[in-house]
DNA sequence: CAGTACGTACAGTTTTTTCTGTACGCGTTA
DNA sequence: TAACGCGTACAGAAAAAACTGTACGTACTG
């Protein structure tokens, strides 16, 4: 076996890798190996480049890379004179993998939140409510209990993820053991 | 509206919501509503219970709890005298994060250490091959640096779940702000 | 030792997601 | 202003997944 050939292997191994990592995550398996194909690509990459890269449809790739855009894994690059929009992906582990979750859990906390407040007043006024009827009155304020302790679950799950955008998790658990 | 059906939903948005939440991990919605369900039942429920609950198959409860399960979002309660498998949801959501999580990102890490450890090895034996073309050559030297952090990544995120797991966390980032 | 209850493997169906090709709007070029 | 190149919306096809019902192995029950 030739050097290329040594070589396109070695990658491939790792893409595939990447591609079933992120796919843990819910992300598909195409979007992960075009991250990967960008990871180890030296520069940006255009859609068509990577369509070939690929073998895929460049519609396919032009709402992959969208997909990897809003993970932040990949920027959008400019270069003069070159009219295509290029892409490249972002090589920091560190800056992805806080990136990837900030925005995930940012995304949970707000929808949870959002619906366990409204909820949480709801089962309030029935608690309060004379007439509720007894069984229903119990059931309720068991659940204001769990309401409340999940509450506080996000607001800790907040401040984990300030830590990370901050840079300061860092401070704890640092880069270099 | 009677106190009853305001309680059903209360809990039906939360739920939802909860499903949703999960559901961003890739995580099914199905699988997302039965933990929901059973995060609101007072006791354990058997599978014709969740069935009767969701609506849904017997074999669909039991293919979503065993998913459950091995995220060690419910367990398996023994009751005496009862002959079906109960399960319950695990109540406490820093545990759920840290089980969730530290399963996943140890998953992950495991996938891909090992692939690149493999690729990493390949790499070196070209570079110092003297008869690899010295394009693959100067490319294969860029793969090993770019593996090399990642695997120092990988390091970090080791570190990471090992102070989720240790509770140790808490330490940095307190339960009670 | 039947008979019954339970959980799940498996195959088939339905639903959802992913992928592709065509068509179009926009901006650049000639 | 016409012609071209680019990215993407959209509709349909292909692939994958979720879900169900049946059937079966195992373990209790009488």
């Amino acid at each position: 076996m030739n050097g290329e050939k040594k070589l396109e292997h070695a990658r491939e191994r790792v893409i595939e890798a990447i591609s079933q990592n992120m796919n843990l995550y819910g992300v598909t398996e195409s979007i992960g190996r075009l991250y990967g194909a960008l990871y180890f690509q030296e520069g940006p990459l255009t859609l068509d480049e990577m369509k070939d890269e690929l073998g895929m449809s460049k519609t396919s790739m032009s709402t992959s890379v969208r997909s990897l855009l809003e993970l932040k894994m990949v920027g959008k690059v400019w270069k003069k004179g070159v009219r295509k929009d290029l892409y490249q992906a972002e090589p920091d582990w560190y800056q992805t993998f806080i990136d990837f979750f900030s925005i995930k859990w940012r995304t949970g906390i707000s929808i949870n939140v959002s619906a366990m407040e409204k909820s949480l007043a709801e089962l309030q006024s029935l608690v309060e409510d004379e007439g509720t009827d007894s069984k229903v009155h119990a059931e309720a304020k068991q659940d204001i209990e769990k309401l409340t302790d999940a509450l506080e679950y996000y607001d800790w799950l907040n401040r984990l993820v300030d830590s990370f955008e901050s840079k300061e998790i860092f401070n704890y658990i640092p880069k270099n053991s």
